[in-house]
RNA sequence: GGUUCCGUCGUCUAGUGGUCCAGGACGUCUGGUUCUCAUCCAGAAAAUCGCGGGUUCGACUCCCGCCGGAAUCACCA
């Protein structure tokens, strides 16, 4: 097999949201698959968008997952640098030898006259297309160009419109007419080159022979070929991936509708194999009706004609469904202790908004605690607390829809209370036992309903805003009240 | 508006002309199990395969038209 050589080129413009981490699995497993490459190349050519730390967040985001890249940033090969802005020579010389060949121009114009174009053509309602106002230094001989070239004035593409054909691994066969091909922009008047130009130089410098992007990049296409052809560059294989749609709406999934951050999901306690695996098998599956999959299996199975060509909805209680079969897998095969301190990591890695000292001194205390917790029974115990509800959920349970709504109420509020007044240092199992045994003998319902009852209650409990650290335990995120106490010691420790 | 892509249960999907009055999973519902946490087991409802025409002995699968949805049309990526 052909080794297939991907990258993930993400901008540095923000944390990476569930929508578009999908862009770096599929070629990552496509490359690994094959034994070739997975390049991770930042393209921050638009200085104005971008952001602070953007960089770093990427880059922890794919270590969580798993997905480590062979060459790129922190890692370099043999076509560093992986920073597109370090690159700026290599795209003004690609793009002097495109003069050179007659196939790229100075365009002195001034962005009021392009806009009287646009609106002109607006008017006559013709497609607005910039090929048909170009400018008279089109025509002039490539050395007139390059003397013309400097700074503030932008390079365009001398296109030659024809119909395009191309094959998508994803999408088939497609085409396009002449009508989509214009004279792009290839270096920006502030001398770095865009997106179109950019990624092109780069890919064939590094080996790409694989490019996975969004569908959005699909229209773009023949402008790319008709690049491609200029440069006497044989194109590489294109994968269109579709968008993942965000849970309301047929809208893609974005930040601008809350797509929460890979890394939050992380800090909500999901696992990484949960979301690999969730992500992965949105929009591709291989065949069977295998639903979980390791990473290797994904390497495994993976094939991009298999990917779906259609728009997935996110689904989040899929999501969790998931997570909890990975929690159950990863326990069983690990050991809880190994488990519950691979969590702690996370968590550890996630709240960086403590000091140091004050992170030490919390996690030696959960370490010591957990130490003395043998199996999972006693650590499930000990976590069990916090006592919040929500009635309505309640009342859908099988056990206590014999219960009316009143009733219920005042039963939990009458064991969380009882729980409640259990203190700091009483607070273990056979404690907990005597005081919901000495409940069950005041009510003449049955102690399976009650005992389920309460049960249920914690099974609800909500993240912990206190100390934002949750442990999912089997499925189930549990608030850990009882770290909160930890916490607050601590706090009167320090006053 | 031009161009291009997409269209199977609520959701993710299987399906490449007969084995599909459409299979699996999440979710939902109904039973059962559990006086530690987690559950787990059995079952049910749920898609006239976007619609309408062809082709064919036979179409979810091939062709055409329509409708619906999406993407793109930047000195953003």
């Amino acid at each position: 097999m052909k080794k297939i050589v991907t990258r993930f080129a993400p901008s540095p413009t923000g944390y990476i949201h569930i929508g578009n981490v999908r862009s770096a699995i599929y070629p990552y497993l496509a490359a690994k698959q094959s034994g070739g490459k997975f390049i991770l190349r930042i393209e921050d050519t638009d200085q104005s968008r971008y952001v602070e730390g953007a960089t770093e967040l990427i880059l922890e985001t794919l270590r969580w997952l798993g997905l480590e890249w062979d060459e790129g940033p922190e890692k370099d090969g043999p076509a560093a640098p992986y920073f597109q802005s370090k690159r700026k020579s290599i795209y003004q010389d690609w793009a002097k030898r495109l003069i050179l060949k007659g196939r790229a121009y100075a365009d002195p114009t001034d962005p009021e006259t392009i806009q009287k174009y646009r609106d002109l053509d607006n008017t006559k309602k013709v497609p607005y297309l910039y090929r048909n106002h170009r400018p008279k230094e089109a025509d002039l001989s490539p050395s007139e160009i390059i003397s013309l070239w400097k700074e503030g004035v932008p390079i365009r593409f001398k296109s030659d419109p024809k119909p395009r054909k191309w094959h998508d691994e994803v999408m088939g066969d497609l085409h396009a007419g002449p009508e989509v091909q214009d004279d792009i922009i290839l270096i920006k008047k502030d001398g770095l080159p865009t997106y179109n130009f950019a990624h092109i130089v780069d890919d064939t410098l590094m080996g790409v022979n694989l490019v996975a992007r969004g569908v959005e990049y699909l229209s773009s296409t023949p402008n790319y070929l008709a690049l491609y052809e200029a440069l006497d560059l044989n194109p590489p294989l294109f994968v269109s991936l579709p968008h993942i749609l965000a849970p309301q709406g047929n809208k893609k999934l974005s930040k601008r509708d809350g797509a929460k951050s890979v890394t939050e999901y992380r800090d909500d306690g999901i696992l990484p194999e949960a979301m690999l695996n969730y992500l992965a098998c949105l929009g591709w599956n291989d065949g069977t009706e295998q639903e979980l999959y390791t990473k290797s299996e994904l390497i495994e199975k993976f094939s991009v004609s298999r990917i779906q060509n259609s728009g997935a909805r996110f689904d989040e209680t899929k999501l969790l469904w998931m997570n909890g079969q990975w929690i159950r897998r990863l326990v069983s095969e690990q050991g809880i202790d190994k488990f519950f301190e691979r969590t702690l990591d996370y968590w550890l890695e996630s709240s960086k908004s403590y000091e140091e000292s004050y992170k030490k001194k919390v996690l030696s205390i959960i370490y010591d605690r957990l130490k003395t917790l043998s199996d999972l029974q006693e650590m499930t115990t000990y976590f069990f607390t916090d006592p919040k509800f929500d009635i309505e959920m309640l009342t859908k349970n099988k056990f206590l829809k014999k219960f009316s709504e009143l009733e219920l109420k005042s039963l939990l509020e009458t064991s969380i209370s009882a729980l409640e007044a259990i203190d700091e240092k009483n607070w273990t199992e056979e404690n907990l036992n005597k005081t919901l045994n000495s409940l069950l003998e005041k009510t003449e319902k049955k102690p399976a309903e009650l005992f389920s009852l309460i049960r249920i209650s914690v099974s609800f409990a909500p993240f912990s805003p206190a100390l934002d650290l949750t442990l999912s335990v089997l499925g189930r995120n549990v608030t850990l009240s009882r770290l909160q106490s930890v916490q607050s010691a601590l706090l009167l420790d320090n006053q």
